[in-house]
DNA sequence: GCGCATCGGTGCAGCTACTGTATTTTTGTC
DNA sequence: GACAAAAATACAGTAGCTGCACCGATGCGC
């Protein structure tokens, strides 16, 4: 009935994957980990169009229903099963904050979100890599943003609301916080390119703060003409 | 090798759909409206999920294998097969445009290629009826303008280039061509999503100017926090 | 009108991603 | 060690998509 692409998140039990130290929470996480690895290693050493769900499966010993109960999708298991979430806090401070820089104030937050999870170095690097040389994978990450955004769109509603204004005073609220949550996506689309290009050096984070300064300068030059 | 999801693009052979006018060209044009015709108004009756290929093959008396060669994907057959061109007047005026607002004359060159483009408007209604009640679709045509956006980076470069600025002289030249395309394409996504979920009466192209106007408004208001 | 080269449509065989369901194996608990 | 819950699997089936070989339709020079 639903989407086949993204309707496979979500597969997680009710425990976390840290939370209750069972020896079921260590197993899972350990071949959701094998199956995320043999699906890099394999792409990279025969491309990704080459490469098979049996054989991601035979390299990771599980059996392919399995596969798709952990990733379900194929581009799931190279892209890994990690969406980027804020914390609790971190929503709070964004949604009572009082600044008239929404849109810094977001992608703040969203850095932020970024700069907390950093789980496994090397296959990190290894699935850079992957997607740098794979462009439909970037498309993939990128519908995953579109995804993402339409969660932002509530938080930016809630902000306004917070600071007093409404749909009743402000006609145009939606469209305005849908134009926040696009411009926020542009700078992210932009600095996952960038990021996955290879040629940036740094935290994600600072990475997302440069191209939030190089957002500003480029419609700060297209202003002027405005009346 | 290639992507099958856009691999499918550029079927047409060498004559345009309306240039020559054989027998033969006027029945590929048949042939292709007909299978759109029946996949929306399959879609439009039964949900797209609940479309299969071969339901739109029997609609539209073609075999499978034929609609593949047409649509190149099923998702093909319900966004049509019309990627927006910027004719090549617009491409020249932009390339050669002095003005120091490259996003907003950017923003234009699309809208006027919008704007000459308006085959069958019966269709089109019903495909936008079919898109706002299906998401997956306005993924879909997410990804068509990213294929896009690579094109427009050169377009961009070609701008800058003729105003003598060169990756000599501007070391980020290539990352501001690429952010000034990545809000372009923001523009484009919210008035997409304007455009399909029906809360906008109007040409297209008066849409993209009215985004354009919210995007400078949203991100003036922003800049001053800038230093 | 006629033969010929070409192009487009089709049938077929096959691969791969993905899903529902029933069954077996594994894990946590008493 | 028995038992219930949960996870892994086997199995069968659907649907999107592709390469290939074949054949009929079309365009063209005569």
């Amino acid at each position: 009935m639903s989407s086949t692409g993204l309707a496979g998140r979500g597969l997680r039990g009710p425990g976390d994957p840290a939370a209750d130290e069972g020896l079921r929470a260590r197993k899972r996480a350990a071949t959701q980990s094998a199956l995320e690895r043999a699906a890099v290693a394999l792409a990279l050493e025969h491309g990704y169009d080459n490469v098979t769900v049996d054989m991601i499966c035979e390299a990771a010993m599980v059996s392919p229903r399995t596969f798709f109960n952990y990733c379900g999708t194929k581009e799931g298991a190279f892209l890994g099963g990690t969406p980027p979430k804020p914390t609790d806090a971190a929503h709070q401070a964004f949604v009572h904050g009082t600044g008239r820089d929404v849109l810094g104030d977001l992608v703040g937050m969203i850095a932020a979100a970024m700069a907390d999870h950093s789980p496994d170095t090397d296959l990190l690097r290894r699935r850079r890599l992957l997607i740098e040389r794979t462009p439909e994978l970037l498309t993939g990450e990128t519908s995953r943003i579109a995804e993402l955004e339409k969660h932002l769109v509530h938080l930016v509603l809630e902000r306004f609301h917070a600071q007093g204004r409404t749909e009743a005073n402000t006609p145009e609220l939606v469209d305005e916080a849908r134009m926040v949550v696009a411009l926020a996506g542009s700078v992210m689309r932009y600095s996952m390119q960038k990021w996955f290009s290879g040629a940036f050096t740094g935290t994600p984070a600072a990475l997302l703060q440069d191209s939030l300064t190089l957002m500003q300068r480029v419609t700060a030059a297209a202003a002027p003409a405005t009346h």
